[in-house]
DNA sequence: ATACTGTTTCACAAATCTTTCACAAAGCTT
DNA sequence: AAGCTTTGTGAAAGATTTGTGAAACAGTAT
């Protein structure tokens, strides 16, 4: 028996069944909601670890069930969004979210990144969020001491991007979208565009596999950048 | 080789395998105890700096031997727990453990942690022992008489040169920001120029240069300053 | 007062970082 | 597979930050 609990949102049946039957296989703990309204009171009741919650309900909109939830629990979320629903996966992930998953998706997607989540948690509570040291396969960050090391290897980067590669390390696993980053190094409404984002990832990637082969970053189109679990590939 | 002896306290065979190949590649000096009792009687005749302790003990339980060492020693002590001891954790932190590495754990991680743990212990270590005398390669400092010599030949340095000297050694491997350095060698909320700071870099570097080529101190654009130690380039 | 030493300021050169741009590469859509 | 969009990347242009010699300033001893 897996120790998470799980809470799935879905208002589609056949959907539905199928996530659940998966998680039963693989012996998670799950409860169901059908609607918005359900899930928040459920959400509140059973404090799950992490939430599979569809964007497109009857009710609430998904993001408002987002917010709702960020407000006061720390849970994984991870929504499940048709293909054409680019722009709210994106504010879904502004509000809080955690990944996404893009209908119709394989149940060893689903697996994998609820797998993968649960790694994220435990990281997050063992650690206590300010952990001295972040660790993550080859790359290590002292941030007391604003050393970057890759495979025992000091490595030097610039002001912009060190805060770059913070952002990735402190929400390792999550996926972070263009504007939020953007947002964080640069400033809320700067006009700094993307390309410049683009450039600073390069390079970063670039200093980061000057030691190693793997890449932990990966890139989510039209949505952001996400660092990736060593453990997790 | 590493300036650090380290203490191994593991009963799983394999894995004290695994740690001792591991420290050997990297050049520490290092001892091994494979059961409590062990531990805490080599502890006390080798004086070790660092402890790898592990919580899962046949004899003594783990936070005994922390509470023991942490009695009369300052090592920094790193547990290694299995994730069913999580509990044991928070109780080991509190007993006194400075950092922890959850099984199963990479040696990358390890690596890291320990090498952490060398620059807080070298940070600690000089701050409080005044009478110790600095070296990084062709540089030594002593602290008690306020000699700095370069490659055998005694400098002169400013007052100010000397305090920033200092700073930087006794920090050495780390980052300083501007800030940091300015508010230590003028005072904190003294409307001192960073051009101060610059200059006195400049005649620093070039007193520190007269007898070597090498320039330990390292310029971090829009960051600060650190001085790297001799072995790292 | 003068000489001496150390500190701060200033101006400009040098180094480095940031942004932009053009085009290649990779990924989606149809 | 073709066409369109997004991302990656090297290089140039632009903007900042640093380094440095020299001058101005401050304090002390001669």
């Amino acid at each position: 028996m897996n120790d998470m609990k799980i809470l799935v949102v879905e208002d589609d049946r056949p959907v539905m069944n199928l996530i659940t039957t998966t998680l039963k296989i693989h012996e998670y703990e799950y409860s169901q909601a059908a609607n918005g309204v359900q899930a928040i009171s459920l959400c509140s009741s059973l404090n799950p670890d992490l939430i599979l919650l569809d964007l497109g309900l009857p009710d609430i909109d998904g993001i408002e069930v987002i917010r709702n939830v960020r407000s006061w629990s720390s849970a994984v979320i991870i929504i499940i969004s048709a293909r054409d629903e680019d722009s709210d996966k994106i504010e879904a992930l502004d509000a809080g979210a955690d990944d996404y998953l893009t209908k119709p998706f394989s149940v060893d997607e689903m697996m994998a990144r609820i797998r993968a989540a649960g790694r994220r948690m435990q990281y997050l509570n063992t650690k206590s969020d300010e952990s001295a040291v972040f660790v993550n396969g080859p790359l290590s960050i002292d941030f007391a001491s604003n050393l970057v090391m890759v495979s025992g290897n000091e490595i030097h980067l610039t002001s912009n991007e060190y805060k770059l590669l913070c952002l990735l390390a402190r929400n390792a696993g999550k996926v972070l979208t263009h504007t939020w980053i953007i947002d964080r190094i640069w400033g809320r409404g700067v006009s700094t565009d993307i390309v410049s984002l683009r450039v600073y990832m390069t390079s970063l990637r670039k200093k980061l596999k000057a030691y190693t082969g793997t890449d932990l970053i990966r890139t989510h189109i039209g949505i952001g950048y996400q660092m990736v679990r060593a453990e997790n590939l």
